[in-house]
DNA sequence: TCGCAAATTGACAGCGCTGTCATTTCTGTC
DNA sequence: GACAGAAATGACAGCGCTGTCAATTTGCGA
């Protein structure tokens, strides 16, 4: 039937509990006996019951990646981040079960409750807005589940993966002026969203660094859809001084404004450079191809997942890691007119 | 500690094997005792251990929602029908593992394998193309286990959820019939793949229906994205009798191929009507907005696990069932200039 | 060479549930 | 009211592993 532990010991001349200990790379093996046991599971094709280490032990090696599935309109960020979280679980012999919350209500709550109690999940990976909702968090840590999030908005205390989102923003706007910019428009994303301050701040320091004045009516307010990007941008063809580029917060948007650049006869990169952000597949698919910043949101997944693994094992208490970020420079944006 | 099944046999005066009918719902248990049973159970919070389930009988509650993640550019359609597969097992007692699988080389096998050997999994979801790979359905014959499909391209002795694509994209063309247009050209999807073959067959379908000829001319080839429907759409534009409308086999394509209007000065509708396929968030976000057949992939999800958990509960074989598809008709559509 | 602490290993129970099969309690029938 | 057969329940072992603690082996200084 099935290869059980208590085989591999018999075929090795060692006790079940040694395999046992093999198995959970405890320290107290002899090198020797190690190898032995090992080269059996191999040779046997050994695969350990997940239920019974469950029931026997504490452990479940079951990690569960929590997400906002009430509003998501990027999910493919979503699905990037899942593949890289499910890389890692691959690689440390961790399964990943996905678990939407709704953030409205006590749902989460019974949610959570049940992967802690039922499923005796190790740990738990969140992407935002999550990463910064206090009755999670709260709850989380009363069930003492550690957790690993990824491009929180409070980065103190906790672990995972960020990126530095300020800083490419303002990379990003020093392209622009460089390539001779002055007036030079910021469309926000959603209010709140750590991502939003980020790339507004990395837009208001990239100005000051170049001694440009912050003009107010430069900076719209949008909600990092298509939509939202369209009216954003007639809004600042409306000025009586329009810009010559604009920097929106997502690369959604920034296709907005191509549209609505379109709409009006502008031609870009000509008569104005437009740049988003993240490099989405959208990025490469427009025309001309958009100007923006890659997010390597399955790296970034993989990385909090390995991290949260890192604490699992007890190799220490994790990090905030920082992931570099890649000006992604194509022909949306060229020099002023 | 934690309440166990002994801890609600003792409570309610009845073994344990008998809480344990109960749980499974299993007939032979009289009405008044699983009354009590589920009395005691609600009351005192119990939660039944899946490790322990899972070592004991042979039930894992658990299963897979495989999907290919070599090459999915439309992502958005996979979170969604994850979202309502995970819907569906929540109503069941079920959890859901993700498992993306590539389709090339023998990763596929090792995975299965291993979600079967090693986490019991009961049963398994799948979109495409993975519904129609045969090694894979071909494996998970020698298993045994169960698997439903979304929008199989082979629909006999399957399981699973599909709707009339043919059907919706005739409807979505005569609609195109019934505004005057006579020239009506179509982008094709990916080759090979179920929903190209549909549509394009709703395609024909129509225009013999409306005693159109077929003209060769008007069908080009694309492959599902936006930069395909620019490049399809520039290639009809050439031709020395414009299509007054065109019908792209999905909304990125259409998005592209208004994309490649408006470069070209056609104004839509007015000039040339469009309309996709699927209702992804990107149809109300493009200006106008597009007409376009809504697939429910959230209800396709949801429908493909209950069908998956009517046979894993030995209620029947399970059915394809049949979802109905929702034209929307929108601003990109309108009379023929 | 002997003794002792440290390093390895093993024996055994039990995690929380279900399968099997035995036992008890109902039915309806004559 | 007795009895066969069905319906309902229970006893018990064991699923495959790990925790605890005891037993053994090893290494090393005296």
């Amino acid at each position: 039937m099935r290869v059980r532990l208590e085989d591999v010991a018999r075929a090795t001349g060692v006790s079940p509990k040694t395999v046992s200990r093999v198995l959970n790379e405890e320290s107290s093996v002899k090198e020797s006996t190690r190898q032995k046991v090992l080269a059996a599971m191999e040779s046997m094709n050994y695969r350990p019951s997940p239920a019974a280490r469950g029931l026997a032990g504490s452990r479940s090696f079951l990690v569960a990646m929590l997400y906002d599935n009430n509003d998501n309109p990027a999910s493919t960020y979503l699905a990037e981040v899942q593949d890289g979280v499910l890389d890692a679980c691959d690689a440390h012999r961790y399964s990943m079960m996905a678990c939407p919350l709704r953030m409205r209500g006590q749902d989460f709550i019974r949610r959570v409750d049940a992967l802690v109690f039922d499923h005796h999940i190790e740990g738990v990976i969140m992407t935002p807005p999550l990463t910064d909702y206090a009755p999670l968090l709260q709850r989380l840590k009363e069930h003492g589940v550690p957790h690993s999030s990824i491009s929180p908005v409070h980065r103190e205390a906790s672990i995972g993966v960020c990126m530095d989102e300020q800083q490419a923003a303002k990379a990003l706007v020093m392209h622009l002026v460089e390539l001779g910019h002055r007036r030079i428009a910021h469309i926000v994303g959603i209010a709140n969203h750590g991502a939003s301050r980020w790339r507004m701040a990395g837009y208001k320091e990239a100005l000051a660094t170049a001694g440009l004045p912050f003009d107010p009516q430069y900076v719209v307010q949008g909600e990092f859809s298509f939509g939202s990007g369209v009216l954003a941008a007639r809004e600042l063809f409306a000025l009586p001084e329009q810009p010559t580029a604009i920097f929106a917060a997502n690369d959604d948007m920034a296709a907005g404004v191509m549209w609505a650049a379109n709409e009006r006869g502008l031609k870009v990169p000509r008569d104005l450079s437009v740049c988003g952000f993240d490099d989405t597949p959208l990025a490469t698919q427009l025309w001309p191809p958009l100007t923006t910043v890659r997010q390597p949101s399955r790296e970034m997944g993989k990385l909090a997942a390995l991290q949260l693994m890192e604490v699992l094992r007890g190799r220490g208490d994790g990090l905030l890691v920082q992931v570099p970020y890649a000006l992604q420079l194509r022909e949306s944006t060229s020099k002023a007119p």
